[in-house]
DNA sequence: TTAGGGTTAGGGTTAGGGTTAGGGGCGGTGCCTATCT
């Protein structure tokens, strides 16, 4: 038996791969630079574990978000690994220090882009080579680089500076462009492409028009007290999202809660925590509810608004029907939607005028660090100053002593963006006004043809939602547990050994 | 002599009151660091 498959079943337990898998690693051992996109819940993570434990040397995973590093770390150290650590701001200082003098002792180590650009991790991760370079959520470079979080797009740089070890890009979502886009900013050279479809077949897609806003509430209200949960409907604003939940609650349209960024953490944890152990049966959230909702039996996916591009719809849609079964996916779109799509999408980006305006009342003749200093007292919001310092940086070769040139320079790359972004807002207005079948405009947007069309495609095909209809397994009261068995459920998981004899 | 009640100081934790700036509904996504009663 070959070594990577003797090491599959000690370490991992698993005796064989997942479609896509064997071929990533093979290419990960030989030490190619790898983009691979496989579909949700493919065990993607396996890609760079199992090679950790074939060659030696240490594995640098850059993840989005908090939540996700603490989640790997997690499993890592329940399969028995103790060399793994995630750095990120929850570590106090002393943790840090004391993980930073050790860092050659560790095998797994997780990082933000954030934290990638300060000097001192920098330097301990040149003192310990990284020997595979790991980029999970791949597709955060293009969604969130060019403006929300520019750290993204650094990260070729950062890799440089570790000598290029060699890369692998992890999404599930990435159409052509992005692709392009994810190995270009890397550096990635002569990258061998892993891609797997988009196509979840077993989630129907409808779309349905509506008069007004009103309208809308009623049909969701509807929808959500019929379908057979649990399910999660998203909004584009959280005051929405509040409202619609309160609303359902007292339709009686069983367990809700509401999920958005300005809740404080604890409420944010408790209310995932509820959803994933099945104390839920509806949440209305914003985007903010997504990566690491790994739930297997979410059965509908309803968009009060109509998100800003198609990437991010297959993203939110694609939290329904993990376990295979039936799922259901309804986009709910009355006129002037397109128009809040866009609006909130190009909200961060500051206006090409005020732009002018800004680098014109510049005196001449100054440096970076200067221009650093004036982005930090201006007027701008916080995102619209990170954009701003990091297109100062990327234009450094400029004369700085032009404002004016090099306000035009800004001006020129902020009207890029935003034309990106319309064009992806009027992508997705062309899917939900499609004529023909939905499945097929959908995947043909990232660059593939559809193969086989399933029985329940989408509404245009043909779709009858008495499938998806019947609150059987809904519950009406939440249920309330000892307090001792629940306390043995949060520290042991299961319930406690006298009352499981029960 | 001893059990039991009361008092006090000191450490640790948490909830929420007080202060400030900026003024009109207007939308979303998260890292990070350094400050406070």
């Amino acid at each position: 038996m070959d070594e990577i498959v003797n090491t599959l079943r000690k370490q991992f337990g698993h005796h064989s791969f997942r479609p896509g898998q064997r071929e990533v690693i093979d290419d990960v051992l030989a030490g190619r630079d790898v983009l691979a996109m496989l579909p949700t819940g493919s065990g993607k993570s396996l890609c760079y574990q199992l090679p950790a434990y074939v060659r030696p040397g240490r594995v640098l995973i850059v993840s989005p978000l908090v939540s996700l590093m603490e989640d790997q770390v997690e499993q890592l150290r329940r399969r028995g690994e103790k060399r793994v650590i995630a750095f990120h701001s929850l570590l106090d200082e002393e943790e840090k220090g004391q993980a930073l003098a050790s860092l050659a002792d560790f095998r797994f180590i997780y990082a933000s882009p954030e934290m990638l650009q300060s000097a001192s991790f920098l330097a301990a991760l040149r003192r310990a080579p990284v020997s595979l370079f790991v980029v999970d959520e791949a597709h955060c470079i293009s969604q969130w680089g060019y403006d929300f979080r520019p750290d993204f797009l650094k990260l070729g740089d950062v890799r440089r500076a570790l000598g290029n070890p060699p890369c692998l890009a992890l999404t599930a979502t990435a159409p052509p462009q992005v692709r392009d886009d994810i190995i270009r900013t890397l550096g990635m050279r002569e990258a061998r492409r892993h891609i797997y479809s988009v196509d979840r077949p077993n989630i129907a897609l409808k779309v349905e028009h509506c008069r007004s806003p009103e309208e809308k509430a009623e049909r969701i209200i509807e929808y959500a007290q019929r379908l057979k949960g649990p399910g999660i409907i998203y909004f584009s604003s959280r005051q929405g999202a509040e409202e619609i939940a309160r609303r359902l609650e007292r339709s009686g349209a069983g367990r809700v809660a509401y999920y958005h960024a300005g809740m404080d953490g604890e409420q944010r944890l408790l209310v995932q925590q509820q959803f994933l152990h099945g104390q839920l049966d509806l949440v209305c959230c914003t985007s903010a509810f997504g990566m690491g909702i790994n739930k297997e039996n979410v059965r509908f996916v309803l968009h009060f608004h109509m998100p800003a591009q198609l990437e991010a719809y297959v993203q939110e849609i694609g939290r329904a029907g993990r376990d295979g079964a039936p799922s259901l996916a309804v986009l709910f779109y009355a006129d002037g939607d397109g128009a809040m799509a866009q609006a909130v999408a190009e909200a961060e980006l500051p206006h090409p005028h005020e732009l002018r305006e800004w680098f014109r009342r510049l005196p001449e003749g100054a440096g970076l660090d200067r221009f650093r200093v004036w982005v930090e007292t201006s007027r701008f919001t916080d995102i619209q100053k990170r954009l701003l310092s990091y297109v100062l940086e990327r234009e450094q070769s400029l004369v700085f002593g032009a404002p004016t040139l090099l306000g035009e320079r800004v001006a020129a790359a902020v009207e890029e963006r935003r034309r990106w972004k319309r064009k992806k807002v009027r992508e997705m207005e062309g899917w939900v006004h499609e004529l023909s079948c939905r499945r097929s405009r959908l995947v043909h947007a990232f660059g593939e043809e559809l193969a086989v069309r399933p029985d329940r495609c989408c509404d245009r095909c043909g779709l009858s939602l008495g499938d998806y209809v019947g609150r059987e397994s809904r519950q009406t009261a939440v249920f309330v547990r000892d307090w001792r068995e629940e306390l043995w459920n949060l520290f042991f998981g299961g319930r406690p050994p006298h009352e499981a004899a029960k």
